[in-house]
DNA sequence: TTGTACGCGTTATCAA
DNA sequence: TTGATAACGCGTACAA
């Protein structure tokens, strides 16, 4: 395990590109400003004093020669590849597409490219990634794993910062999410307060820890108000079709009068599921959900559901792998604005 | 412009690392296992011969120390980064979340990490992603780019293969992509055929190539039915709520009898427009899309629309740079199976 | 089959 | 303020 990078019998490619077009290096700008390589250096890196003068005649150099700096040996000497590892369970879920746009604009504008890395919700994966990642030198890595905390301890040691993002990967990672715990009292509250007292759950994936937080608050908070136990379902596969079979089985086997999606996802495939039993909602049947993705505004009946700030999580994440990398440069970011409401549209209704 | 890489005066963090935990290096592999530098070397890249004996001891090694190679070192020696950047307009848009998801799934799978970059549309951005991707030193570019092919000219100077995803970039570049302007005229050649014949078009972003591909689809078929000329709304804005802005104010100023949404995004767009004029869909108003994401099916009425292998584009794109950067190793994709197909759903009806 | 020495492009140190 | 030089970790030619 974790022998990815030996490489087959025919792992090398030597193809050495026509040496004409080799890309120009800081020799190359040195002979063409008339200067030396000491001063190329402190020129692209501002950390001593040059000559006006002779800053202009580089810059000259540069443009003329199109020249860039060669990332892979940069980073040998500086030891900062100036990449960021993310690991997200998949893009093609809209919270996770959103988040990742959020965190590559705010690294991009910081002179950071992203890894972004596809872990499907998969331990074995993670741990592949988070092999690769060091092997690229990454300077730090944004999470959201299922990985325990254990296997995250030896970049502790490295020296690579890690920052746990919508859900928590152990106690000493800096972790950007809402309270999901929280939210899902919000969705049962919601319900409780029309009256539903017999409430089903469905979603998906199961082992993801924020969907067991939110299951862990409507449990309390329906206990606490009386209701019955919850009915719950939740698989594996996070998509509206497989969370739409979870639902139509539950309104099968029991008299539930409202469904908690832990996702809008789930909760549009209860919806769907409503409409496939003949049943009119919300009339005979409440749904609500969790994300506010785009779209759950234009199902029907448009999804009332809780909404957590996808964007500005994806913001904060970044800020504070910033701030871990270069304190001295960038503040923790501000994690007052990351909370949850209920946005209230059509598909629940007093029982 | 492209100096982005010169570092402000506090750029450079040079926090030496406890080196007691500095990552094992070759060195220490060879140490350990008591070979040489050369041998364990030999091992990692498997291009000579070494005795089976040395071979597992330097295995083992690599084991307990947890050996990880350097990348940026070995790409200085191989010139190879094995990175790929991906160029693509947002992350937050189902397709090309979907097209993200698959393209790095595959090129994972063939040890090639992938560097996404959001360009938002922005020939400006794009430029800049393209400058620091080759400093970078990417194996390999795929991209669904509004640059012109001038742009993509110095990187074949450069040896960097392109691959245009989605969208073409010039007649030199390889493109994987479906038809769209065939796309287009199935579109319109779906609402002709139910007889509507004054017909609205609605979408983002206006300058996208694939959005004008369609609409220049949509006018030939229409005009080859002697329909009227369709009446175009295109705007920045690709998301629903933008689209449905778009869509009021067409049915506001003219009577139509359907709607084409360039993307399905735009489609459900339409539908809320239409809702909220106090049509009845499709009786009243028929609206059909185009990439059949998965909410499509989840809107009322389910949209009718042209469904395009979002994944499988990815997939092939992703094959389509193996085989540039190791014709000897990747097939090039296969890409018949890239076809286009009507999902007839509830969204149309005949006039 | 194995070990040694060199160079890749950059940044940092040092002496001028 | 400047220029020469060492060193980063690895792959490979060459010598053994």
């Amino acid at each position: 395990m974790g022998l990815g990078f030996l490489r087959g019998k025919e792992g090398n490619r030597v193809t050495k590109p026509d040496p004409k077009l080799r890309k120009a290096g800081v020799k190359d700008v040195a002979r063409l400003s008339g200067t030396s390589l000491g001063t190329v250096s402190r020129v692209l890196n501002g950390n001593a004093s040059v000559s006006a003068e002779a800053r202009a005649k580089v810059e000259d150099a540069i443009a003329e020669l199109g020249y860039q700096p060669h990332a892979g040996a940069r980073q040998m000497r500086s030891g900062s590849s100036r990449l960021i590892g993310i690991l997200l369970p998949s893009l093609d879920v809209p919270f996770f597409g959103i988040l990742a746009q959020a965190l590559e604009q705010r690294l991009f504008a910081e002179g950071y490219h992203c890894l972004i890395c596809n872990t499907a919700e998969s331990e074995a994966n993670e741990m592949r990634y988070v092999s690769t990642l060091i092997g690229q030198q990454v300077d730090g890595i944004i999470a959201a794993a299922v990985l325990s905390a254990e296997h995250f301890a030896r970049l502790d040691g490295m020296g690579i910062p890690v920052v746990a993002v919508d859900r928590t990967i152990g106690p000493d990672v800096t972790t950007i999410a809402v309270d999901h715990y929280a939210g899902g009292r919000l969705m049962a509250e919601h319900l409780l307060a029309l009256g539903h007292r017999q409430i089903g759950v469905v979603g998906a994936p199961e082992q993801s820890s924020p969907v067991q937080e939110r299951l862990r608050g409507i449990r309390d908070a329906m206990s606490e108000h009386g209701a019955e136990e919850p009915v719950v379902a939740l698989g594996e596969e996070h998509n509206i079709e497989a969370c739409g079979a979870l639902a139509a089985r539950v309104l099968d086997t029991c008299a539930v009068t409202a469904l908690i999606g832990t996702t809008d996802l789930a909760a549009i495939g209860a919806i769907h599921a409503g409409h496939a039993q003949g049943l009119t909602l919300p009339k005979d049947l409440s749904v609500i959900g969790f994300d506010n993705i785009p779209q759950s505004a234009y199902v029907f009946p448009r999804l009332t559901t809780v909404e957590q700030p996808m964007a500005a999580l994806g913001k904060a994440a970044a800020e504070a792998i910033l701030n871990q990398i270069a304190p001295e440069r960038f503040d923790a970011p501000d994690l007052d604005r990351l909370s949850l409401s209920v946005v209230e549209r059509d598909s629940t209704a007093p029982v």
